[in-house]
DNA sequence: TTGTGTGAACAACTTCACAGCT
DNA sequence: AGCTGTGAAGTTGTTCACACAA
């Protein structure tokens, strides 16, 4: 029997305001290091890259955490947002795929830092298993359900081919993970409840090649681009 | 003198749909490999993870050119969707910053298939000026705006340490460059008219981390993560 | 009959502009 | 006097549902 609040307050944060949290937190971190106790909405949305009303928005969703006149005290921001976005606890991390792409993201120092802890790093390659990188001993793919179950790992980054990549997130949903990060260019199907979230190098530059084909034509639109006669 | 259309048709093409035309660009790709000639808009959506409403919609924005009753022409299809990428073209391409994640995005290989060239691969240290990835010999980043010019590149990728980011930034935008995709987990400022993609590892992490904790919770609401007390 | 193309309804997100707290 | 928090307005994106072409 799950216990259900019927009137209760509809606590959802957007989405699109989830995904600017995280802007929000790196640039507090940065305004704490450097000692700055209050910082204003215009001040931090500058550093953030965004427009102050959005930014004064977003944090509604989070509670009235600001001081009108003054802005808001950096050190309790962070708290708050980092609480938010459940940094406060860590979560165990396992990297499926150890080639160039794994081994950049095994590497990258901004990860354990911000509550998220490598706790595995798999390959089907016999050539690999085995290496040490970033403190890690590589593991067989073998061992991936085990390495889930005994270390709790609870997000999954996927950086193998594509052509392994939907049969590595089947075997972690069957293991009970919910979460997943896929660098490999395939849409991943998933069942409800999982979240996927994707990374796509070439789809960035794809979408930067559609905008900087619009600028090179100096304007939105050319006649030229219409001509009658090609249709099929 | 600029030439303007004035009662040109409104060819703007919603973001939303842009960003998603890669997507059904490489379904198609898989659908030509396996010999389809035709596909239904609820087929494509299904291969593309859209629903049929949002495609026929996003395609509707390239123009007609579907058959009623029938479907869409696979070929056709995705010669208009490269087309209006700008994919018909060739876009020369540099890296900035060869550590594992550069050297991951050189030997990534959907890269060179779809027009997109890498024309140069950039570091400072000099221990790894000179190495050969990808059949490209790494130069200096001393070298980058002649780089730039002599090989005409127009979309420049960002793969150096934070702190670099942004001076790299500045300088490729000063040569002239005004796509850029930035993997450095800073907000890079730049002037109008200039794109900037952002992929950023952390974020992503943090995007999952927040909804893994509310599935955790066993529901979008728990009383007690409000207690009165925790105020400042 | 089938499946596209699209107005119209709906939903999400952003921006404006100002009341109200400090 | 200054800056947050937020209704209201505006914009963008999604879904529905069906006319219409093949």
């Amino acid at each position: 029997m799950i216990r259900r609040i019927p009137q209760a307050r509809d606590r959802g944060i957007p989405d699109a305001t989830v995904a600017r949290l995280p802007l929000y937190l790196r640039a507090l971190n940065g305004m704490a290091e450097r000692g700055t106790a209050t910082v204003s909405s215009e001040d931090l949305a500058l550093a953030a890259g965004v427009n102050s009303a959005k930014l004064r928005k977003d944090l509604s969703h989070l509670g009235s955490y600001g001081t009108r006149g003054v802005g808001y005290d950096v050190q309790y921001l962070i708290y708050q947002i980092s609480r938010e976005l459940g940094l406060t606890q860590d979560w165990a991390v396992a990297i499926v795929g150890v080639g160039n792409l794994g081994r950049a993201l095994a590497n990258y120092g901004g990860f354990a830092s911000r509550g998220f802890r490598i706790a595995g790093l798999l390959d089907a390659d016999p050539h690999v298993v085995g290496d040490r990188i970033a403190g890690l001993v590589v593991e067989h793919t073998d061992e991936l359900e085990s390495v889930i179950r005994k270390r709790g790992v609870s997000i999954v980054v996927i950086a193998t081919p594509a052509t392994a990549a939907q049969q590595v997130c089947d075997r972690v949903i069957a293991a009970g993970v919910t979460s997943i990060l896929n660098f490999a260019p395939v849409v991943l199907a998933v069942p409800d409840g999982v979240d996927v979230r994707k990374v796509d190098l070439s789809i960035e530059l794809q979408i930067l090649a559609f905008h900087e084909q619009r600028k090179a034509n100096g304007g939105p639109i050319m006649a030229e681009e219409w001509p009658d006669g090609v249709v099929m």
